[in-house]
DNA sequence: AACTTAATCAACCGCTCGAGG
DNA sequence: GCCTCGAGCGGTTGATTAAGT
């Protein structure tokens, strides 16, 4: 009995996906519906366990999936939620209707948690948390009303969670019909959409500049945790590695934020999406450059 | 061009939780 | 109350790709 049990776990497939195997799933719960994974996998007569089905489904076949960079607007509700409610990937990926806590978490760690190391700060730290609010999500706030005006500017209907490079999953009806479709409102009536700005600080719409509502900078000055903390701290590494950023959060009036160098290219009008929708907190030190 | 390093992301693993017997 | 099982969650790994030297 055991050693059946050890042969049938043998023989079952680890590692990626065929495009076979993908079919087999999309073909049997497409017939039978989701749930029981483990009898599911046996009956699609896949070698896989229900875990792996699930995940592979959840993660990549099923239908509403969004694949592709996240939009600033996105990138500003997982930074959001995630200072509420720390790492509650599947939570946060409840109020991103398309994306999976796989992806929200891949791109915390890839991509957040590279920045809190870039400044040797940890990610979990009031500092950093600090950082994000009063610093970054200013800047994604910038860029979302960039997105915004664009798009209205282009087509007046074309959501901005919906724009960039998000792409349907490959599997999707309608993912070789359109790459910018409007979510429907059966599906925004099933998420509790945040709208980042109403959580952060209202953007100015009546007169279109977000740098009116970011955050008071003479506060910032003042109760400069990173200026402070950094001219006190004795260690030379760290002084030396975040001076400079430590310096820049303390005294905004020499740089304010309006001055950051936001890419090279130019996003919008570049047409180039896939690359420069994608928040790259990196452009954020290039002002050092 | 070849090699190394870094970044990304799909997939796996172990754990917890809740439902049902 | 205990046990089993399915489902879900968060952490981690490893393969692949991109960037740098």
């Amino acid at each position: 009995m055991a050693n059946s049990c050890k042969e049938e776990f043998d023989q079952l497939k680890r590692g990626p996906w065929t495009l076979e195997e993908d079919n087999l799933l999309i073909r049997y719960i497409s017939c039978h519906g989701e749930g029981r994974w483990n009898s599911l996998a046996k009956a699609a007569g896949l070698k896989r366990t229900g875990k792996s089905c699930r995940l592979r489904w959840l993660n990549y076949l099923k239908p509403d999936t969004k694949r592709g960079n996240l939009t600033p607007q996105e990138q500003l509700v997982i930074l959001e939620l995630h200072s509420k409610w720390g790492n509650r990937w599947s939570k946060i990926a409840q109020h991103l209707p398309g994306r999976t806590d796989n992806e929200i978490k891949n791109y915390w760690r890839t991509r957040v948690q590279k920045q809190a190391r870039h400044l040797k700060i940890d990610s979990n730290s009031k500092r950093f948390v600090e950082a994000l609010q009063r610093f970054w999500m200013p800047r994604l706030l910038e860029k979302v009303e960039q997105t915004s005006s664009s798009s209205s500017a282009s087509t007046a209907s074309t959501s901005t969670m919906e724009t960039g490079q998000n792409k349907l999953s490959p599997y999707h009806p309608q993912a070789k019909q359109t790459l910018f479709s409007e979510s429907s409102p059966a599906q925004q009536s099933e998420h509790e959409f945040i709208n980042p700005s109403s959580s952060i600080c209202a953007p100015d719409h009546s007169s279109g500049k977000i740098l009116s509502q970011l955050p008071d900078m003479s506060q910032l000055y003042e109760d400069s945790v990173f200026y402070n903390s950094s001219l006190q701290n004795n260690d030379c590494y760290n002084v030396e590695i975040s001076e400079f950023d430590m310096l820049d959060f303390g005294q905004p009036e020499r740089m304010p934020v309006s001055n950051f160098h936001v890419a090279d290219t130019d996003w919008i009008s570049s047409g180039d999406m896939a690359v420069d929708t994608y928040w790259n907190m990196d452009e954020l030190w290039q002002f050092r450059k």
